[in-house]
DNA sequence: TCTTGGTATAAAGTATGCAAAAGACGTTTT
DNA sequence: AAAACGTCTTTTGCATACTTTATACCAAGA
């Protein structure tokens, strides 16, 4: 028989559902930050029991999105402006393992392709379309860099920036983001690992400070906090 | 009434309780790396139902401690030598960031004591007092460091690098870690942030290899990975 | 009017039952 | 004897019933 037919056939489970389908809806906002996740109205709306749901809710509470209150209930969390900026010095931080691993194996094809479309996206004014961008770059990177545990815990950093950030929508200058980024890429491409860095400083050190600035003009109160 | 005399009451759950003690068993080797957790195994031990032994087996499979296999049960991982690599290198970006606050900072009453400490067990050979002692070392670091997210972060690295970690104990010598962690402080003490990285480094690189060495001794498969 | 105590209600925490899937093992067939 | 098949057992996944707790509401007293 031929062995490269089929691949393995695996079957979601209801837990995996609910995680993921409340988790997108958090870090898209359609959940908006601080709001309870009742048990009982989840699980009516995806027609489960509260067991699955429950198992979701806890999974989300690991991650760090949504804090538990006991006996009260799950809240997603309500970042404030001090979180954001430790969360993107820890995102700096792993970002730049990412940077230098590239600097050293240098994946022409990768960067080329990326370089292309930064280029040719710079003119362009989607917004949704330039954040989608944006993430896949910053996904790639990690995932070219080869350290198995860096798209773990960027997830997790990522995943709660995310909640600030779509906030933040339209606040981006696309134009410049798309800049820094060529900028970092061309310094991987020349194995420049300081210079990278200092590019790829610059760039999330921007995006937090715009972010930053969006939040403290928007003071909402601190979410429970347990 | 008088408001800094009591602390909130707080009331720990059994999901807790297990997650707590799993974990524990986890990390200090009672429960060896790649063994399945059982539910009703678990459950009968803890004489408590099934369900909050789930929850707190779907925790730790976000922490990554352990890996589902849906419907096959939960395993413990067993890291190989490549993970322990990855985990380290993720530990010094992070602690680094530790460092460079405290090099900014210089908290002199915390980081004279923790000097004197070291200077004292450096000739102590108790290899789980120097454990205790180092680890509290590296927590308090990012206790004084000031990024709230520092500690979520490194504990979960710290989990997984303690898996392997305890195999390796009575293989590090203490004497020298002392004299890395002394080394470390005092150039946080002169606030030269590059000496000090540069010392974390040497640290982190030292303790990385000889457990690096220790795991490619003991060539273990590795874990079901879903 | 403010405080205190009691009660009701809603929601989370826990236990348990049932269905379904995976793996073990024995039987049959070639 | 080896392979394939069917059955049985174990364990997970999910649902649901039961228990406990938090809190909102209301009434009574100071």
């Amino acid at each position: 028989m031929d062995s490269a037919i089929f691949t393995p056939a695996v079957t979601q489970n209801l837990r995996e559902v609910v995680y993921n389908q409340i988790k997108e809806a958090i870090v898209n906002g359609l959940i908006p930050a601080g709001s309870k996740l009742s048990e009982l109205e989840l699980s009516r709306q995806f027609s489960v029991s509260r067991t699955p749901v429950r198992e979701a809710i806890r999974q989300l509470a690991e991650t760090g999105l949504v804090s538990l209150s006991s006996r009260r209930g799950a809240y997603v969390i309500l970042p404030t402006a001090k979180d954001a900026e430790d969360l993107y010095e820890i995102r700096y931080a792993l970002e730049a393992i990412s940077v230098e691993h590239l600097c050293a194996s240098r994946p022409e094809d990768f960067l080329r392709r990326a370089r292309a479309t930064f280029e040719e996206v710079s003119n362009e004014w989607d917004a949704s379309r330039f954040m989608t961008l944006d993430t896949e770059f910053h996904a790639d990177l990690w995932r070219f860099a080869g350290n198995n545990y860096l798209g773990f815990m960027l997830g997790k950093v990522g995943d709660i920036i995310q909640i600030c950030r779509h906030y933040a929508i339209g606040n981006i200058p696309k134009a410049d983001s798309s800049r820094e980024h060529i900028a970092i890429i061309d310094a991987m491409l020349s194995g420049d690992a300081g210079a990278a860095r200092l590019k790829l400083k610059e760039h999330i050190e921007r995006t937090r400070d715009g972010l930053i600035k969006y939040i403290s003009a928007h003071p909402e109160a601190t979410g429970p906090t347990d």
